[in-house]
DNA sequence: GAAATACAATCCACCAGACGGAAATTCATG
DNA sequence: CATGAATTTCCGTCTGGTGGATTGTATTTC
């Protein structure tokens, strides 16, 4: 009856029906990134908005249960408890490791960085896993960090913008001097779920390179989606030992 | 002055000063593992003591924000904002990275299953990464999973508790058939941090290989432990491109 | 096909416990 | 030794989390 969603709640700070501080412990470790493993107190108070009052007992709430732990330096890690989620987070998913092998085989026979991402939100993705080019000069990713879906060939590969040939190719738009080949990922019903790609530096991309990689990044995801749907609950290489 | 922890506080539910509902999320979460990655609302809440209401809500929570996703079928898996944080977890700790290649050269040169673990509490470690013995009868380990401090040769190293030459053999004691070679790697202190492992099977093993592979074992956590200490800070792998 | 069972979502009154301003403490700095 | 910044602790306020009960929905059983 009531538009009960005339609440701002854009910020999903504040949605109807949350856990409030559940939510704001999570958003405090997702202040913990690659590039930013250790964090102070009032650091992580101003990044997510919080009282510092408020932020130093939800930091003393996570470290004393082990997710977080405290350096000497008085800074907060990840601790040990943090290892045994993100170890499930990221070896529960099959199209973790099922892409492993693919990656590696794209990456082997390209001599490029290979990346496999997913979707993240509305408009971006997160690189999951990837393997680096040997070669000295190559297009670095950030693991776990987000991207945007519009203007990069990963994106565009998870929104479905695709050419006739089923892939999409961006050669130095969003990024200058960087080339991207990348191909989509999909479940059972057709859904996209998620992209491989290449990315190279752009002085070593053609035409006619973009287009043999695109063939071959095809029969990746063909093959990855089919790995995907075929085991649709087989745990990967353990086998009981008792 | 007065004695404050005289609290049972053993149950870690109740610990004064914590955030009760901020832990109840993140033991929902850690529900989740890669045995049963795709857990029920009911089963969750049995697992958690938790009222399904509470429960409930919770998981309606985590899965509003992106931290839970909810199938077809109507259980519920990560969702991609919990990768995020995952990577963040492993691939920010410079000892994982620096494991890696380690723990490759030492499988490929005893052909055996290479584990790294770290320790989990007072009595358990986890392990965190392992490169699998491309043999077809061979040791395997569950990532992410507790194992027993006492009795394992992973958890001797990690406790310290090492012979003459600075490792830990186990020989089918906890595992019977298995066998176990382990040693330390330390911090700047000198404190343990981890410990790196080889487990294969007790037939194929002997004294003499043990203590060649133990020897390996040394020498690879010695590298290990260097690394992880000169480098203080250094993100692996990460060139700016900008 | 109907009844039974299990499971999940929603409601609501209660009050535990989370909140944050401010004070106290510790640590670095000039 | 004084100053400033960062962190922890305290405590009154009152929000927002809780769980029993209800309703709704899917699955099973006979």
């Amino acid at each position: 009856m009531d538009t009960k969603a005339d609440r701002g709640a854009a910020t999903a700070e504040t949605d109807p029906g949350s856990v409030r501080s559940a939510l704001r412990a999570l958003e405090l470790l997702e202040c913990f990134t690659i590039l930013q493993p250790e964090r102070g107190l009032s650091e992580l108070a101003k990044e997510t908005g919080l009282a510092t009052s408020t932020t130093s007992r939800l930091i003393g709430t996570l470290v004393g249960a082990g997710y977080l732990k405290k350096t000497e330096a008085g800074s907060y890690v990840f601790g040990p408890r943090m290892l045994k989620i993100a170890l499930a987070c990221l070896r529960g998913s099959s199209l973790f490791e099922l892409a492993g092998p693919r990656l590696l085989s794209l990456r082997d026979r390209t001599g490029e960085t290979a990346n496999l991402a997913v979707r993240n939100g509305p408009d971006t993705a997160i690189y999951v896993r990837l393997e680096e080019s040997p070669k000295p000069i190559r297009h670095n990713t950030w693991l776990g960090q987000p991207v945007p879906l519009h203007g990069t060939a990963i994106g565009a590969a998870i929104l479905g913008d695709l050419d006739a040939r089923g892939y999409a190719v961006l050669m130095g738009s969003l990024e200058p001097d960087v080339a991207a080949i990348a191909a989509p990922v999909r479940d059972n019903q057709g859904e996209i779920v998620a992209a491989i790609s290449i990315t190279m530096p752009l002085y070593r991309a053609s035409e006619t390179l973009a287009a043999s990689i695109g063939e071959m990044l095809c029969v990746e995801a063909g093959r990855l989606s089919l790995e995907l749907n075929s085991r649709p609950r087989a745990l990967p290489a353990i086998t009981t030992m008792e």
